[in-house]
DNA sequence: TATTTGATTGAGCTAGTGTTCAATTAATAG
DNA sequence: CTATTAATTGAACACTAGCTCAATCAAATA
């Protein structure tokens, strides 16, 4: 970090034209004030978010149930997504645990549902890559 | 696939009162429509933006520059996240080849700013995660 | 022009992820 | 009660991703 420090009082004395210790330390604690703003829990949270969806079969899933604007039977999502079922119920329970799907048993079939947090994803995905 | 659609076919069987194989047909091609609704570009880039995302050294650099809502020089993002220089640099250029960041040299200095995209993800996951 | 400094690139190693197979649980039907 | 069917769980394995080290490129300064 002294290294990283001292590149940064350099890049300072560019930007300001003069450039104190001090000058140093209060951009340092300013970047510090950034990336202190987001809460550690939080930031594990949707981390924890993020790599649920980040893969193709969950994110297929998700899209789908989303898409079907209804719960779907594990089933339907088995005759559509192309994976085991052993594997489309591991994606389903990360997806679950993630808060992006809601299970519900209902005799002996279980159903699916994307959660707002999906939509929310979802929508906000489908919004800025524009084709 | 085979034993997926008679597994449809029973559920199908369950939830409607009488099953015809037509009705099996058309619930398949309903749910395939919902996986096809997203063109398969789209999913890919969608999906290259969320791995971008989803690993927390990239991930605190896009909240960082957001919640900066200005542009950082490398080396002030380098006296604040806990990598290499090396490894910094292999994280920005995937946030730019997500288009979650954009990159502008200035004299010996390159500096890199948020772009709407990763505004837009950071607000969503900040809206949909209650602490 | 030679040197120093900021930043990037590529190779290689490690750790973690995604998938499948086999076994198990839960519910219904015979 | 036993058998069957829907779905889940755990273990094992192949593969990918992230990080660091070393080398390189690019800009500026001596």
């Amino acid at each position: 970090m002294a290294r990283a420090t001292e590149r940064l009082q350099r890049y300072l004395e560019d930007e300001l034209e003069a450039c104190r210790d001090e000058d140093v330390e209060q951009r340092l604690d300013e970047l510090e004030g950034f990336e202190a703003a987001v809460g550690a829990d939080r930031l594990e949270t949707e981390l924890d978010v993020l790599s649920a969806v980040a893969n193709e079969t969950r994110y297929r899933l998700v899209r789908l149930l989303v898409a079907a604007e209804e719960e779907l039977c594990v089933c339907e999502l088995n005759a559509v997504v192309d994976v085991t079922e052993s594997g489309l119920s591991h994606a389903l329970s990360q997806l679950v645990d993630a808060a992006l799907v809601d299970g519900r048993k209902d005799g002996r079939w279980k159903k699916y549902r994307a959660t707002n947090r999906a939509v929310a994803l979802v929508t906000v995905l489908e919004g800025t890559v524009d084709e």
